[in-house]
RNA sequence: GACUUGCUAGCUCAGCUGGUAGAGCACAUCCCUUUUAAGGAUGGGGUCCAGGGUUCGAACCCCUGGCAAGUCACCA
């Protein structure tokens, strides 16, 4: 059954068939031969000088025997000036007066050749003389304007629509193309960054057996002809710690990772993550190297390292503030948990109307703590640092003080960018730690860590003194571009399926059984033999025929329905 | 998962106390040779998210459901 076409549509798909006939091919195989762009053209104005450009007819202005269009290709928007018998200078005007003012419709492609002009306001524009369709849009795009203030009428912002269809988003609005290609300028910064201090770019598995290295809920997925369960992999730490075993002295991966979580502004199911791991190296070595990694990604890629982010001013330049976490918390609440039991700790939190139960461990305590009362604290970049042991199961001891790691987090505007480690690298402490993890999954944490007994293996073969740091791609692009919603920094962020084909209501159903008995029925027989009130059997009719599932017809003046 | 708000023409949105569904842009026909949110005239276009109920009558009131956004909860 095909979809109902709206006024415009079937307009289209008929100029469409028009164009057939003419002999113009509304979508022609060959190549067409660019040479210029929206862009080039402005920053290399030549009066007078011959282009070939191609693009989407974005606006028409149609003055009689001349016109005005505009262009928009990858880069932006050109205007076009279409002068009838410049366009057309024989005595055939079809391709002006057929093609262009009644076959064309925004949205579509065409390919034109022309001279650069400036017009009588000074609008830097396009004379054409030769116009080649490349392709017909059959759905009419929205409309945008923008006026001289730079004022938006009309708005395509239904968040709605602009996910699900991306593509159209893309095309009306600009800022969205410029905040995906800041997001790729950002990778390649980082990508350049790596590459220079020679660290390899790796790809690990996103199918693994055991879903390692992060504490949450994994998706779980079966591959037939091993006949074993997968996941998807939550993180990539545990294989790229493998490959530091393995000899390497630096490696690093822009991963997916997939979590079965929930999802809102800052959580995607699929999200992007940058990992790397260096060899012979601690984590205050680590936290120069991303301090100086934010520094050099926020002024290449923004040419500043100050970042506007909701009305604040965010400053990447190097060095940032280094806070202990217990420190943090001393100065924020006041308590000073290193003199404190887990007992009395729980007792400060309630006074501090944290919710807590009896299951939270000392770690778990100052977790909440720091959550609820100093991370919102940390506009600017921050690094709280020694996490308690229990948090970090992967980290290694804190050289001073067992009961805390090596450990930090890069706070902005009080919500993690960055983690990294001291990696644990005792293999036997790490067991242990494993066997820790399995205890809270027992007592019902799902989403505490499996044990991997290939990644111990890999520690007990010895891996060298190691630091690793991750950093949420997503995030930091959310940041760099000014978005509060993860959704604005992904292309297709995760919807809910689309309605699916209809199906008959029950109404519909019903005349449609009774029908099927007969073939053919006098309506008021039919409707008699519903039973349906007026209203029921009124959608129920009606419904059925939008489907071109029944017909009504005349028969020597009575009314029957009739299968088609 | 809970709560709040929204869903009306291709797009952006009105629609009063329940009484024949509206505007701007877009679209169609006509006029217009340097305009620019071009302009002028005329016209067409609707599953009012879906289903049920109340009612003489529902876009509007009630119930159930769908999708989305926001807030909260959960969660790295």
């Amino acid at each position: 059954m095909s979809r109902a076409l709206s006024e415009q549509e079937q307009l289209r798909r008929e100029s469409l068939q028009k164009l057939r006939e003419i002999g113009v091919n509304p979508y022609p195989a060959y190549l067409f031969p660019v040479d210029a762009s929206s862009s080039s053209i402005k920053e290399n104005y030549v009066e007078g000088k011959e282009v070939v450009i191609a693009g989407r007819l974005m606006s028409r202005r149609i003055m009689g025997k001349a016109s005005f269009a505009e262009l928009q290709d990858a880069e932006g928007k050109i205007q076009l000036y279409l002068n009838r018998d410049e366009l057309c200078p024989g005595e055939d005007k079809s391709t002006y007066n057929e093609v262009f003012k009644k076959l064309l419709d925004i949205g579509d492609f065409i390919g034109i050749e022309g001279k650069q002009f400036k017009t009588q306001v000074g609008e830097i524009s396009v004379d054409v003389n030769k116009l080649t369709v490349l392709s017909k849009a059959l759905r009419p795009l929205p409309i945008v304007k923008t006026d001289a203030d730079g004022k938006v009428y009309d708005a395509f912002a239904d968040p709605e629509q602009r996910y699900r269809q991306r593509y159209v988003d893309l095309v009306v609005n600009p800022k969205v193309k410029d905040t995906f290609i800041k997001r790729s300028r950002i990778i390649n910064a980082m990508r350049d960054f790596f590459n220079q201090q020679d660290y390899l770019e790796v790809e690990t598995p996103i199918l693994q057996p055991i879903p390692g290295g992060a504490a949450a809920r994994p998706f779980i997925t079966h591959h037939n002809a091993l006949n074993t369960q997968l996941y998807l992999r939550i993180a990539n730490e545990l294989y790229l710690k493998r490959l530091i075993v393995g000899g390497f002295n630096g490696v690093y991966e822009f991963a997916k990772d997939f979590r079965n979580e929930g999802m809102d502004r800052t959580h995607n199911p699929e999200f992007t993550v940058l990992e790397i791991y260096v060899a012979y190296k601690d984590y205050n070595w680590m936290m120069e190297f991303t301090e100086q990694l934010l520094e050099d990604v926020t002024s290449k890629v923004l040419g500043s390292s100050e970042v506007k982010f909701q009305g604040e001013v965010i400053n990447f330049k190097a060095p940032f503030a280094r806070v202990p976490i217990l420190d943090a918390i001393k100065t924020h609440t006041g308590v000073d948990v290193a003199l404190l039991s887990e007992n009395q700790l729980r007792e400060k939190c309630k006074e501090l109307q944290i919710e807590v139960d009896d299951t939270m461990g000392k770690a778990k305590l100052i977790d909440e703590l720091f959550g609820e009362k100093c991370e919102m604290h940390y506009k600017q970049p921050t690094f709280i640092t020694d996490y308690p042991v229990e948090m970090s199961p992967l980290c290694k001891k804190h050289r001073e003080n067992p009961e805390l790691t090596e450990r930090f987090e890069l706070l902005v505007n009080g919500k993690e960018l960055a983690n990294a480690y001291t990696e644990l690298n005792d293999p036997i402490d790490q067991l242990e730690r494993f066997q820790e993890q399995l205890k809270l999954s027992e007592k019902g944490d799902d989403e505490a860590m499996f044990i991997d007994q290939d990644f111990i293996r890999a520690l007990e073969y010895g891996m060298p003194p190691t630091s690793g740091m991750g950093i949420g791609i997503d995030r930091l692009v959310m940041f760099l571009t000014n978005n509060t919603s993860i959704q604005e920094v992904l292309f297709f962020p995760q919807m809910r399926p689309e309605k699916k084909a209809v199906e008959l209501s029950e109404s519909e159903k019903t005349i449609f059984e009774l029908l099927k008995q007969e073939n053919s029925i006098e309506l008021p027989i039919l409707k008699e033999k519903s039973g349906l009130s007026n209203k029921q059997w009124d959608k129920g009719i009606k419904g059925l025929s939008k489907h071109s599932v029944v017909k009504v017809e005349k028969e020597d003046d009575k009314l029957m329905v009739k299968i088609i």
